[in-house]
DNA sequence: TCCTTAAATTGACCGCGGTCATTTATTTGC
DNA sequence: GCAAATAAATGACCGCGGTCAATTTAAGGA
């Protein structure tokens, strides 16, 4: 069982994260360092290491706060009737994870859990976001041919795909909801 | 305008891809340093840089020659009459992409062009993926309300979504086919 | 053949993520 | 209160990708 977790180790812990906190606020993820965050918590290098498993663990707990935050605001919708308003609620996760190429990469390579042992943030914030979907598919008006829990899916990965080409210079031009708009009109309302 | 090329700088670029080609052969894509690659060649680190612009960009002609030697294949199939038959010419480029979490990490992150006058090979690829599926799509059995080009975007798309979760372990039991067929029997045979 | 000019190569060096044996601080049993 | 035991923190060190001023090699021109 072992001891229980001391208080400084808390506070060394918040210190960490409150720097990098304000480290991304002034310069954004992509310029996070590992040495700073230890020089403005004022601990050595090996400590960040005993609270953080690597570079990317911080990260996939600061970006996955924000996640949350966005799914917070999310959750309060209760119904859509539309693919504009479904566009709508999801505006502001396509925003966040599209303003940073750095962010898009960190959330690629974090929302899949590799190990049953260590599912983090990130990939439960992918759960959490499956789960909003599906309640909302629950009483839409779009085609019920299929599951909601594949109707779901698709939106992700077309959120994704959006995203993903409004980093891309080749399609450049059309900005990220309009290109999801056309790719949810043909998922959730086939005209056949 | 300047010189012509020198020999001495193709047989050098021979030597570094060939020696990386054989690191990857022996260890995995994964695995591959760029000092173990400069050392297996013979030339000083210094020269690698001066061939290719980093690590990735070795990587991006590795894999996509890779790739594009798979699409090779995959044109010359000229009709698919159903879904199986879209999966089954995808196979070889699913397992690929899912071989190596590594591959799949780079894949994504060099998949989009940043900017004009750097377009890869692995992004050509995509491209060519595209048109590929938008010849097969002309003459095909599925859904006619929406444009060959989207059918083939939201196939790429499912593709992707596809192997990702393959790397994940809230997803496994699934094999990477079988839930690529779901995936695209709702996208391209709507039965509503 | 020699000299000039540009291309190609070199390797010492840097930045930064991550490790680990050692030291310091805390808790617990007596 | 004092050791023994365990948790936390330290910083020198390593691996590896990437840089750059200095050097070597090759290609015209006279």
């Amino acid at each position: 069982m072992g001891r229980a977790t001391q208080q400084r180790t808390l506070k060394t812990r918040a210190q960490l994260i409150a720097a990098a906190r304000k480290i991304v606020a002034d310069a954004g993820y992509e310029a996070l360092r590992v040495e700073d965050v230890v020089a403005a918590a004022t601990v050595a290098k090996g400590t960040f290491f005993a609270h953080f498993k690597d570079k990317d663990a911080l990260m996939d707990i600061l970006i996955g706060d924000h996640i949350d935050a966005l799914l917070d605001d999310m959750e309060k919708t209760s119904r859509v009737t539309s693919v504009d308003d479904l566009i709508a609620i999801t505006k502001p996760l396509l925003h966040f994870i599209s303003s940073e190429r750095y962010i898009f990469d960190v959330f690629l390579r974090l929302s899949g859990a590799l190990a049953v042992e260590d599912i983090g943030k990130i990939a439960t914030t992918l759960y959490r976001h499956d789960r909003i979907l599906v309640g909302l598919m629950a009483d839409s008006p779009f085609r019920k041919d299929i599951s909601t829990d594949l109707l779901s899916e698709g939106i992700q990965s077309f959120c994704i795909n959006a995203v993903a080409l409004s980093f891309c210079v080749l399609h450049r031009g059309q900005d990220v909801e309009s290109r999801l708009s056309v790719y949810l009109d043909a998922w959730l309302c086939p005209k056949c």
